[in-house]
RNA sequence: GGAGCUGUGGUGUAGUUGGUUAACAUAUCGGCCUGUCAAGCCGAAGACCGCGGGUUCGAGUCCCGUCAGCUCCGCCA
């Protein structure tokens, strides 16, 4: 293994040119290092230096750099050419007087050609030094160079803040990934992730990996099916999570696991929803849940330290299910701004107005949201307001402006001056303002405004994240299409002990040992404690309507492993793109992901998913059906 | 499954109540130019307006359908 060594030596040998004079930090120097691409003696594409980390302490010393053509500003008989490539721009200078042979070539450089050049780096005169560039101090005097590749015009300018159809960029994703600002959410992900591992590390969890092609199971998202050659007729199902499988790892005893892990959700896509997206999934044995809590805040702490040099407040904010709902009209609630849903149902009862009174008597709730400022706001604007409101379940809007005068509403009539005066007080609303009205069920009401109040958010909101654990989720909830109760979680969440014995008698009272992380109105993740037990576990299997047989046949696996010595566990997973997302001040999580796909879950570049030979298809003895055949 | 927005040279946009040669910027190509860094100046080429159908003497513009992208609802334990 001589070789391998007398690699390993020049290895380092290039490691340290770099590093003296760039002064750079040790993460850029492993990347570079490893961008260096050796070894490769003696080709033309090696290069001694990035083009982005040259500075002026290089200035009089020979480089060799090597990248893509960006912008070339032709002067006649002096060419500048912007040479890019994964650590920022370099200026090269082609001067015809320095050679006619080398300067009919710079002559022809194009747009995204990729070159490798050689020459001298010099200080630039005061008067061309360049304040907005990293490297504007210096620039490259190149004195030979080599076209390692040409390039067609690309579709779009490869360079930040590009305004295109988001078609071209995710067809060209490649060429959408060149632009620095794609390059920083790319280094960005692979600093948190190494963050992440690190800090599990530091704490004894192991990385485990667990398998991609397993068993469909019942609940849950719809899954993406592989259909097995060797066994007729049946299919693997790609992971919704690695659920199952990191807690028999508990019962294997590994006691803290984490994995960074791809999953997979056939369910419709949305800005921060992607068929396939990842999470960093975590489960612990005899760690209760304040260790998590505590475990997760230091590694968000972690996080924003190294990635944004801020120092969060720990420990995060708690706040039950119910009061989330009630106060905010979400279970992730935005709390960098105010704007708190108000309840008025007692006022109401007072009114005349019908549609709050029968709301009221059954069982429902009137809430209100002040809107500061609204006024400003078109009967258009309401309209719309409404619309929404209807989308959203609500049988309707009711609102206020608040003038001098009091009122001017269409539904004021239905409330005396002392009623009118009551309510303006309890919303403690200023003329100019808007209130908001609806009435409905208690969840409705709730969520209807909570997207209200999501919608009307002020523009300036508190630039501090917001961490919180929202607690106390209902173990259960009704679907009313399936007729029975379902998970709100997941079938796995242990009940609150002390709500044990209703689980029978009224299901939808027993709350979860399950909490989700919240920032900034995202919800970044969510855990539980588990159930360990194979009796309470087959309870829970009974109330969602699982058969005997059935959850023999979908989860025998899983009881008999629970029957076996399982210990008390519990854990959480977050996903890593919404966190990426956040970090990196993203709406979509697109962004920070590499080669997504398109909200009707096909990838513009490769052109998937697509139809298969008729040979895969027989060895599959899978048969298309016809359209006529539906 | 449903709703909304968008679709015009390579790219980003404009296009008045339907009216004749579809405009601008930028990129591209050619020419000039030795200190630019969104280089500049001169010139050229380039779109039958996502696709299909309809109304009309006449459609980028109006109507219907369809496709694609985005956002939201349902869905996502």
């Amino acid at each position: 293994m001589d070789g391998g060594n007398q690699e390993e030596v020049k290895r380092d040998q290039l490691f340290d040119l770099l590093k003296p004079a760039a002064g750079i930090t040790g993460n850029n120097v492993e990347t570079a290092a490893a961008e260096l691409n050796l070894p490769n003696p003696g080709a033309a594409v090696d290069k001694t230096h990035y083009c982005g980390l040259l500075q002026s302490s290089h200035a009089g010393i020979r480089v060799k750099l090597a990248g893509w053509v960006g912008r070339r500003r032709d002067h006649g008989g002096l060419i500048f050419i912007d040479l890019r490539d994964r650590s920022g721009v370099m200026q090269l200078v082609f001067d015809q007087r320095l050679g006619v042979e080398l300067f009919k070539e710079a002559e022809s450089l194009r747009s995204e050609f990729v070159i490798a050049v050689e020459g001298e780096v010099v200080r630039r005169t005061d008067e061309n030094i360049n304040p907005s560039l990293p490297t504007g101090t210096i620039e490259l005097y190149v004195d030979s160079m080599k076209v390692l590749n040409k390039s067609k015009t690309p579709p779009f300018y490869i360079e930040d803040d590009l305004n295109v159809d988001e078609n071209l960029r995710l067809r060209y994703r490649y060429l959408d990934l060149r632009r620095p600002e794609m390059l920083k959410r790319l280094q960005l992900r692979h600093r948190a992730v190494k963050i992440v591992r690190d800090y599990m590390d530091k704490y004894d969890f192991l990385e485990v990996e667990t398998p991609l092609l397993t068993r469909s199971t019942p609940e849950g998202a719809r899954d993406f099916l592989v259909p097995s050659r060797m066994h007729d007729g049946s299919f693997y199902a790609l992971p919704q999570s690695p659920q199952l499988f990191k807690q028999l790892l508990m019962v294997s005893g590994i006691e803290r696991y984490f994995q960074i892990a791809r999953c997979f959700r056939d369910e419709d896509l949305r800005a921060d929803r992607q068929p396939e997206f990842t999470q960093i999934d975590i489960e612990t044995s005899f760690f209760g849940s304040e260790n998590l809590y505590s475990l997760l805040e230091g590694l968000m702490a972690q996080l924003w330290k190294e990635l944004h040099g801020i120092e969060l407040k720990m420990p995060f904010m708690r706040m039950p299910y119910k009061e989330a709902m009630n106060r905010f009209g979400s279970d992730k609630p935005d709390l960098r701004f105010g704007m708190e849903l108000i309840d008025i149902g007692d006022l109401a009862a007072k009114s005349n107005f019908k549609v709050f009174k029968t709301a009221l008597e059954s069982g429902g709730s009137v809430k209100s949201l002040r809107v500061a400022g609204g006024s400003i706001m078109s009967r258009k604007d309401l309209d719309d307001l409404t619309l929404f409101a209807r989308q959203l379940g609500a049988r309707g809007l009711a609102w206020t402006f608040i003038e001098e005068e009091g009122w001017r509403s269409p539904i004021s009539k239905f409330f005396d001056q002392e009623l009118l005066a009551d309510i303006t007080a309890r919303m403690e609303a200023q003329p100019g303002d808007v209130l908001l009205f609806v009435a409905d069920r208690w969840e409705t009401t709730c969520q209807v405004l909570g997207h209200l109040r999501n919608r009307l958010a002020p523009k300036e909101t508190d630039p501090e994240p917001h961490f919180l654990w929202v607690v106390d989720f209902p173990l259960f909830h009704y679907d009313e299409e399936e007729k029975r109760y379902d998970s709100d979680h997941h079938p796995f969440t242990a009940p609150r002990v002390e709500d044990l014995p209703m689980l029978e008698s009224d299901p939808l009272a027993v709350r979860a040992q399950a909490y989700d992380l919240v920032l900034n109105g995202v919800e970044l993740g969510g855990g539980s404690t588990r159930i360990h037990d194979s009796a309470t576990q087959a309870r829970i299997f009974k109330l969602l309507g699982l058969t005997e047989d059935e959850t023999k046949e979908k989860f025998g696996f899983l009881l008999e492993a629970l029957s076996y010595g399982a210990p008390p566990h519990g854990g959480l997973a977050l996903g890593l793109d919404r966190l990426i997302a956040l970090l990196s001040g993203d709406e979509s999580i697109r962004q920070v992901m590499s080669f997504p796909k398109t909200a009707a879950a096909s990838c513009l570049m490769t052109g998937a998913p697509a139809s298969v030979d008729e040979k895969q298809l027989d060895e599959l003895k899978i048969h298309i059906k016809d359209k006529e055949e539906e």
